[in-house]
DNA sequence: GTGAAAGCGCTAACAT
DNA sequence: ATGTTAGCGCTTTCAC
């Protein structure tokens, strides 16, 4: 590998000289610079990334976690971050924890002793551990940034959907196509986004005078085969639902599952309405009208935000929130 | 940020024997070791992995560039190499090109300024640019491997699937059914595993006494909206297919998108199968019937050859082609 | 506009 | 079992 010593050396000049062409062209004058700049292309040289790490303690990294990167709603996350990201030098390293604590943990161990420069952290829980672990994250100055769920209790920067207004919206419209009887698949409570949602959706209630009932809220994983089950749950408990407001479309997926092996029509015996817009809702039998979450700008955001706040060497602040849009296809069904 | 000299001090050794501990333990006495450890979490000491990469001249970084991180392809395969990566204490930085060619060389250039140990290289198309680039990168003495495509004038290695094979199964299946009027959507033939698959159609024709037909093969794009108008096309051509071998799911979406418009029953009025097993194809309307590629274990495998060669400071060699498995479900009929 | 010296934190190689 | 020396390739700082 050639470096700025052997540069120097042909040009007969010192390594400094060479330094300064890849880093303040300015300061060299025109004929050195153009001397410099020719030797180098014939020599190949490609200036150390990790040499210059190690002066400058910044790495041009940045951790992205994920929680499931087959549930198709990270991988356009995926891109909206790396697009960022690659446009202005930066690259991510992806770790995909499977929803496994202890690779959530470690993985800031790794990204620590790596010398990374921030982190947008998805799928963050809220639990004892997590709220530790982002504290811990923060107390030693690494820029942070949440996406897709955030944690009340912790004062960090985040991007999220507005999931109260979201589900508001989504049970409003079932409420106008003349559904007072709509069941929720929820996802896990104890996560804040879904408790928000169905916030969201006991407001609509209130707004439309449909009284709330405990037990038409059944909650599961957010995952295809609990939206199956919870889903299954839920009728065993109660009959009659005309409506279904799902917390995600990847659960949806599961309950279409179910109603296929039952018989059930959508929508002609039940309407259902979700959340997310992954690839492939469009292209269930019906396709699935759902609340789209915008994300690709969800990671396209986050990491403008996290890389502004690192090149102003400071943590970031800024909390965003997206709106979600009503994707009108033909999974509901105008009743009474 | 504490270092080895710190320790050192405080332990009153040299920096070495701390360094020792971190490296080869054997080597350090246990009192002396035992004393080390203590102060180093004590101080919350983490060695600094560019410090080390500085000297060592590797970063335990690889590289992971693929085409289209939406298709859901690609999500298992990711999960595959950051599996085996992780386990074997490597992070994998991933770049999406978006099918961007500008995108793949430059992210070559940055791996390589990075020091970046190695590389798995997804969606190489075969083009002229494309065989320079890979040759250059063996040129350079940086490991790559191939997966999902490869380049047969190349030398690399590569993880890819049995795809002839795999597309005479296909073919068999439908010809087992009693279809002998089997159009194609085809990806583009250019690259090589496509031109595999039609290979693979050709044989079972021929094995079967079918003839071939130019005309029965429409080619397009590997997306869901080409997918729809290569279907389209095909059909305009010639009337009465009545099975269809569609050369990716992705494709596949499409297909029965617009057999969904045109009121046209799958299996009824005609049979679909294809190749891949997406996420979803099993909950499309009817279930998909599709040869499963190998997915998770493409990118695990890949992640193997390439730590494996790393380790032992040689170019990988190793090709390993995985078979694909028929997944019947119901997309395809018995006629005749 | 250019150069000399120092040092980032670590490990390889060679001592003892 | 432990220590000494040198140096990876670069940038920061100060000097001219």
């Amino acid at each position: 590998m050639t470096n700025i010593y052997e540069i120097a050396k042909k040009a007969e000049v010192s390594h400094m000289t060479v330094s300064r062409v890849f880093n303040n062209p300015d300061l060299v004058g025109k004929k050195t610079r153009e001397k410099i700049i020719s030797i180098a292309n014939e020599l190949g040289y490609r200036p150390s990334q990790i040499a210059r790490s190690m002066r400058t303690k910044k790495t041009n990294y940045i951790g992205l976690v994920l929680p499931d990167i087959l549930n198709p709603f990270f991988p356009e996350v995926v891109r909206g971050v790396d697009d960022y990201a690659r446009r202005n030098k930066y690259n991510v390293i992806l770790v995909n924890t499977d929803n496994d604590y202890e690779v959530q943990t470690s993985s800031m161990e790794v990204f620590i002793n790596r010398g990374i420069d921030g982190v947008i952290l998805g799928g963050i829980a809220g639990g004892k551990k997590d709220t530790e672990l982002l504290n811990k994250m923060i107390k030693k100055d690494i820029p942070v940034v949440l996406i897709d769920r955030f944690i009340p209790s912790v004062n960090s920067s985040y991007v999220i959907t507005d999931n109260v207004k979201a589900a508001y919206e989504a049970t409003q419209y079932l409420v106008r196509l003349g559904h007072r009887k709509i069941g929720i698949v929820s996802s896990p409570q104890k996560i804040k986004i879904f408790h928000d949602r169905l916030l969201g959706y006991k407001k609509a209630l209130e707004d439309n005078d449909i009284e709330f009932r405990e037990e038409y809220v059944c909650e599961g994983e957010e995952v295809v085969e609990s939206g199956y089950e919870t889903f299954k749950k839920l009728l065993e408990k109660i009959n009659g639902f005309t409506a279904i407001f799902s917390m995600s479309d990847f659960m949806s997926f599961g309950i279409y599952k179910y109603c296929k092996e039952k018989t059930i029509s959508i929508p002609d015996d039940i309407s259902i309405i979700s959340m997310d817009d992954i690839f492939t809702s469009a292209h269930l039998n019906p396709p699935l009208t759902t609340m789209a979450q915008q994300k690709y700008e969800m990671g396209y955001n986050a990491a403008k935000i996290l890389i502004d706040s690192i090149r102003k060497n400071k943590l970031p602040d800024k909390q965003l929130v997206l709106e979600a849009k009503l994707i009108e296809r033909e999974s509901c069904r105008k009743i009474g």
